[in-house]
DNA sequence: TAGTGGTCTAGACCACCCT
DNA sequence: GGGTGGTCTAGACCACTAC
């Protein structure tokens, strides 16, 4: 039995807002009740509500207009946009509609390059644990995922580690560490041997690269990633709210 | 003359700490004062500090530890990961360590075709304002950019329009238009003939296109753009906190 | 145990939009 | 004018971390 902390206020009210949002209990397009009406109705502040709804907007979610509303943005329907979101493969194959399924490569511990050392903060030639996924949509394969962990963080012998895991669940389990915040950079590339395997794409086509660190709240690189994306079949949408800075 | 408002408290604290942490006056890695000291020294509230920081820590520019304090992250140099700042390429490419150049291609009048109509909810055959843009670093082609406004949202004659402007600028100078949010989707491609041509790329070379439709707060799409990014010369660079949601 | 950030409240006033 | 979101304050209590 896993001992539970009584959840935040605000977190509730997100989740309720968030699916009445989803249920069309608040229609595309339509208002919301006012910050005073969900404060009441809810038996909590204004500020309280007001912080969600702020954390809403800065998603897109919903739209804010002065002296007029708030109001449910139906243009952005699945919300696979933000955080943690973007590197949760299975969900964000899920929200464009297709079936996910994970098929694990390999799980390996070897030696790190000169680079890996650099990005990860150890010394070349240090143990690493090395996971390459790959992730496939209605069976056709969208997503090679490939993550290395300094072998010193791990907590559990490699063969216990569940390859099936998005990447912060495994991390936890594993290495008791908690991500802090996210590093990533978006390239492109024509194909490389094992991608156009894999991925079984054409030769000279293009792919998406995301190559990601990790990093917990000490600021330490935990994890580095660089994932292989098909983007003829997945589609990589961001949203942003513009008046946010 | 124009008329300005009072900034508002949030926006100057802003403003000031990130001055500072550019300043190194708090030092890469560093701690900040306690949200107390900053709320006395500057004579605000605690609450406003709050929502500053949180901002400052969504962008991943600063690590705040219950129990401990708020770090500057030592991890983040440029700031041009949030919001209005992706699709400044101008300042993008000044962060990066170039200088910016812009290079007005073409700028003209045109019927729409049957996708852009779709997206900007016009009827195809309607006119819109083209702009495409060639935006350098240190005089190397990085970034061809192609904008298309419906034409009834243009408040002056075509001519009067300057390509210079950041387009968020140009769409409150030229259309009275504020945008509220974007939707962009990111892939990659191998080039096409302007492209070679414009970006001085090899053919069969990849490219990273972003697909930017630009919404007012009436969710009314009144941008859409297409961004070819030379990726081997400039670095697409994401931050997000992970804990934000 | 002291000090930090995390959560939450109650209430005030302002700016803006609609009618 | 009446209602909406935007800004800001003062203060309370909790949870976590370092010492």
């Amino acid at each position: 039995m896993q001992i539970t902390r009584p959840t935040p206020i605000v977190e509730q009210v997100d989740s309720l807002l968030r699916d009445r949002i989803r249920a069309e209990y608040y229609l595309p397009g339509g208002r919301l009740p006012s910050e005073t009406e969900l404060a009441e109705e809810l038996g909590v502040s204004r500020a309280t509500i007001r912080t969600v709804l702020a954390r809403m907007a800065v998603e897109g979610l919903i739209l804010r207009k002065q002296g007029d509303g708030t109001y449910v943005n139906q243009h952005i329907r699945a919300i696979n946009t933000h955080s943690g979101g973007m590197w949760d493969f299975t969900r964000l194959i899920a929200s464009s509609g297709y079936q996910p399924t994970i098929r694990e490569i390999s799980l390996s511990i070897r030696p790190a390059d000169d680079q890996e050392a650099e990005i990860l903060s150890v010394e070349a030639g240090d143990p690493l644990l090395s996971i390459v996924r790959l992730f496939s949509a209605d069976g056709r394969p969208a997503i090679l995922a490939k993550n290395v962990i300094p072998g010193y963080l791990l907590k559990v012998s490699p063969d216990q580690v569940d390859g099936r895991l998005q990447i912060g669940d495994l991390l936890a389990r594993c290495c008791h560490q908690k991500i802090a915040y996210t590093l990533t950079d978006i390239s492109s590339m024509t194909t490389t041997p094992d991608a156009i395997e894999l991925l079984n794409l054409p030769a000279g086509s293009s792919l998406l690269v995301l190559q990601v660190t990790f990093f917990n709240r000490n600021n330490h690189p935990i994890v580095h990633g660089r994932s292989y994306f098909n983007d003829s079949l997945l589609q990589l949408r961001l949203v942003q709210a513009w008046g946010a800075h």
